[in-house]
DNA sequence: CTGTTAGCGCATTCAC
DNA sequence: GTGAATGCGCTAACAG
């Protein structure tokens, strides 16, 4: 007993095949008495279409490309879950690539693609090469930018703007009274730079920018890395009184390192998290950061595949910037803090 | 300039289509001086493969589809990290589906992914339901599930004995000197309900069990979470004085609140999480937790399915062990906290 | 609104 | 070791 086809379904209703084949796509196109035929016998056999014979006939696939540049990375794995929720019910599957933080890679894995005629690609920031940009101009398929904003986008481009969501934690921490305020930066990723860039612009507009407070390594983010760069800070900047860090993780360990340490927050040392992860929230005392939209992210750019195939007219602009919000918490709050010490 | 076909080479190596075909899917089977001629030909022409026309032609595809119960929970992001790491430069590809910790969910995408004859399976847990066990067993890919051990998979099972972890954990607790151990579950999935028999058996086996002593939610687990949870341990159980969490979340949300209420770690409250995330180590205390091999899990199961079909010969049982560690650390030790506060 | 014809690009089967 | 014929299951293009 094999997999039951599209004619043996046509049998069944006694239509022809072609016929089935369009009142599953598209039910609106057949009468409705053929419609109810059809559907009883699709029914009936339990028929699936095979989703490879109608890639190869129609030179289009279901598949979404989606290319990440971390799995390890919470952030990504939550834009992933956010894209898992918009194609839930639909036709389409996700394909995910890992480009591990390399742009060479994933050009290759665009090329790699790009020949499964995917129904959208979906690509991490706005750093790909320029033969990149090139194939995805080219190809006919939607093509979405997410987890920054950028004027020229490839096509679409969904997320929140780095640099300013940096600029506003920045200048809400001079605010608070911080001085020397370091920047603690990890993976340096394309993200992560445009961070300091908005981190640096503001420092300064405020006459505090000392590039002996820019912290940076290559190594990925973690809590432990975290407690390891707050060592390097004191003995670099032992004036430093507050860091902006490019991740949660390092923020948390920068905090649980000035605990051991016995150093005051926010009083010795003010503390700013990036992305909000949920650790940042509970601890004592809780530990600002700029929430960012990472499930919304991944859940609108898929919608916007879906609905470019359904030629559904969407938002005829191209950009949708979904904001960020800075989490005020008490590892910042210095002037509440100089209050209630005295 | 369309996509170069399988004649498109053919043609430049002056040889037929099938001979490309067979010098690209298994060099040794034609002469060396064809294979140079077509290799060189696919070269010129940049030439991919059409996976749909293979998938159709074969009956085989080169996609691996993984079921996972969830996004949000890292222990799964960090398996399909393993897993795409074994299939990185391989052929092959992972199509992922959420079944949301829904076994009815999870029959359903059982049966879509079926029809896309995929090169293997990889399923989470060993709760199918009985139709979902059928289908898997009747299907010829191969089906890893992951995550738990059992005497009776569908076909192979990478993991650890969740019910060996905690029983182990929970006798290490016992022999610290905690008596009143609480186990703290939350979402309440099979793992964590194997993880809970596994402590209730050490308990029983000690004449310590108290089923007052289960705490449980069905909400997921998280950092704020397991703040509310010690609220409810402590009024429940106000002589509790110690807990082992199903999560390492659920730990770290436990120490911060013990940390709130100025109670001790670990002389008045022993904590102890699971899968070591990678916070609990960093905190202050360190937080004890049990180590699970998650990428590892990933990488053997991918690599499971890539061998089943190159036909290799793998080791002939079927049931791969990867253990777990009990990582000791000072919330839970006892004896070198009363020692030292002498 | 429905059917006919003709492939999509590749792999299987059977020759040689 | 290599090739010819055939069809996988579906859909585009065109009729009617």
């Amino acid at each position: 007993m094999k997999k039951p086809t599209l004619i043996d379904v046509a049998r069944i209703a006694d239509v022809s095949a072609i016929t089935v084949s369009r009142t599953l796509r598209d039910p609106e196109r057949v009468s409705e008495s053929t419609r109810i035929k059809v559907q009883a016998a699709v029914e009936e056999l339990g028929y699936v279409p095979d989703s490879a014979a109608s890639t190869l006939a129609s030179k289009r696939s279901t598949v979404i490309g989606m290319l990440v540049p971390s799995f390890s990375n919470n952030v990504f794995s939550q834009v992933l879950a956010g894209a898992y929720d918009a194609i839930e019910g639909t036709k389409y599957s996700i394909q995910i690539g890992n480009t591990r933080y390399s742009a060479l890679k994933e050009e290759e894995m665009v090329r790699r693609f790009l020949t499964m005629k995917p129904a959208g690609m979906i690509v991490a920031g706005v750093d790909q090469t320029e033969m990149t940009r090139k194939l995805l101009k080219a190809t006919d398929c939607p093509v979405v930018q997410v987890m920054d904003i950028a004027d020229d986008p490839i096509d679409s481009i969904v997320g929140f703007s780095n640099f300013q969501a940096a600029a506003e934690a920045t200048y809400y921490m001079i605010q608070e009274g911080f001085r020397r305020i370091a920047f603690v930066g990890t993976r340096m990723d394309p993200r992560t730079q445009m961070r300091m860039a908005g981190y640096r612009s503001m420092m300064e507009k405020s006459g505090l920018y000392d590039p002996a407070l820019q912290i940076t390594t290559q190594i990925k983010s973690s809590v432990e890395i975290g407690r390891h760069l707050l060592g390097d800070i004191l003995s670099t900047v032992p004036d430093c009184d507050a860091v902006f860090c490019n991740n949660d993780d390092v923020a948390v360990g920068i905090a649980f390192e000035c605990e051991r340490r016995n150093i005051r927050i926010p009083q010795d040392m003010g503390i700013c998290g990036f992305n909000d992860l949920g650790t940042t929230s509970q601890m004592n005392p809780a530990v600002t950061s700029v929430h960012t939209p990472r499930v919304e992210i991944g859940k609108v750019a898929a919608q916007i595949v879906i609905d470019a195939n359904a030629k559904i007219e969407t938002r005829s602009e191209k950009i949708y910037d979904l904001g960020f919000e800075l989490k005020k918490r008490a590892s910042t709050n210095l002037r509440g803090a100089a209050f209630r010490s005295r």
